[in-house]
DNA sequence: TAGTGGTCTAGACCACCGG
DNA sequence: CGGTGGTCTAGACCACTAT
């Protein structure tokens, strides 16, 4: 025998293999890892590492007694990275900077309330901010924090760290909600952002809570002709 | 001792609490993993599960001798899955239509190439198609598919089935690249999906390979208010 | 080269859920 | 209820890489 240990790669490219290749098909239930593991003479740990991983990425499912399926629908999962601003423009090589905008407390508009589940209309703080990249306007952060959760925000001197950098550094969550959409700029934000009013920008929106208390709502603005890219 | 046994994602949750209450802090080296086995009174590998789980979304690093550390930049990890466009605006109650509106073979401009891995400019196949919610334009699709890879798309009725749906049933892909933007809307554009010249699309952008050999190549524009949503 | 994580094994028990 | 996947264990060996 000249052949290599069968490893959960292997095991897991095989079923892919078998799965692309149309020799299972949607729906079709796949044999139980037990068997696949006498077939493959391997443990049934190995197939199981393997099975969790074409879990997820989308290709099967599986539940105790029912078995492991084929997704019927198949579905494309891809992974974003999305980091700190300031290091997204360092390790782009351009110069970072940080320009405060504005710092006031009011009650924000009910879709706020509500992408942050708080039910009583409260005011919390607003922090406008703008990260510049060799100088020029790159991101447009529009952010509401709450106070309640998060009160030692109001002792930072936010004209020199940006919330997005103290939160990250300083406050924990244990769970965020990210959206991503176009929007059109509007006077305001075309003035801030140095661009013309109308242009396209990229917006990524994230609420992030730590056990369903809620931390903070940013959009983010992206200068046109961002993009943000991931891979399988 | 009335303590329940041991789980990894007991232990995970342990450790990643220790990090994000500061008792690690980024860039610190954790105890190996047989020393935490120890502390915990479990099998190295039910710690080993719980490490992957945090390599996995983005709180430490791992490296065989180096040991494991918390990372030093923060990021935020989310999983976006994309559905066949027929799926998600079937499941969200709507009715589907679709409509190719051209089909042709062209030479495409290098950016595309590019994209593809294409060296040596050579003519593909251009498919560009509308798919509707209720009757309405919702997403407009520009594909190139290389017909060196995937000739059997030339035997295909791309006037009763979309390309992206073909393609996902009968070509397999080992790989893709997702980019995401926003882009204003041009005339064409604006016309064929019943919008306004200048309005904001979010573009998902889409090259899959099978094995570094491109397959497609897709931009998919959506209709002003699209959100993509992610959880963590 | 030695220390650390990565993987495999064989076996056991448990948790879920379909028939 | 019984079949299936999920997890834990204890031990072994391997693969990478920091020192």
């Amino acid at each position: 025998m000249a052949e290599r240990k069968t490893t959960w790669k292997s095991v897991r490219d095989r079923v892919r293999d078998d799965i692309l290749a149309g020799r299972f098909k949607p729906g079709d239930r796949l044999p139980r890892d037990a068997d696949f593991a006498d077939t493959l003479n391997c443990a049934r740990s190995t197939v199981q590492r393997a099975m969790q991983d074409l879990v997820d990425s989308g290709l099967i499912e599986r539940r105790r007694k029912g078995g492991t399926h084929v997704r019927r629908e198949p579905i494309a999962r891809a992974t974003l990275d999305i980091r700190v601003t300031r290091l997204e423009i360092e390790q782009s090589g351009r110069e970072y900077g940080y320009q405060l905008i504005s710092l006031k407390e009011a009650v924000p508009p009910v879709s706020v309330l509500a992408k942050l589940g708080i039910a009583a209309p409260r005011p919390l703080l607003r922090a406008d901010a703008l990260h510049l990249a060799d100088g020029r306007p790159y991101i447009l952060e529009e952010r509401w924090i709450c106070t309640q959760t998060t009160p030692e925000i109001l002792q930072v001197d936010l004209t020199r760290i940006s919330a997005n950098e103290w939160l990250i550094k300083n406050k924990p969550y244990s769970r965020y909600e990210l959206r991503l959409y176009a929007q059109k700029a509007s006077a305001t934000t075309a003035q801030q952002m140095e661009i013309d009013q109308g242009d396209a920008l990229f917006v990524i929106e994230r609420a992030t809570f730590e056990d369903e208390r809620p931390i903070t709502l940013v959009k983010s603005f992206a200068q046109p002709g961002y993009q943000l890219v991931a891979t399988t």
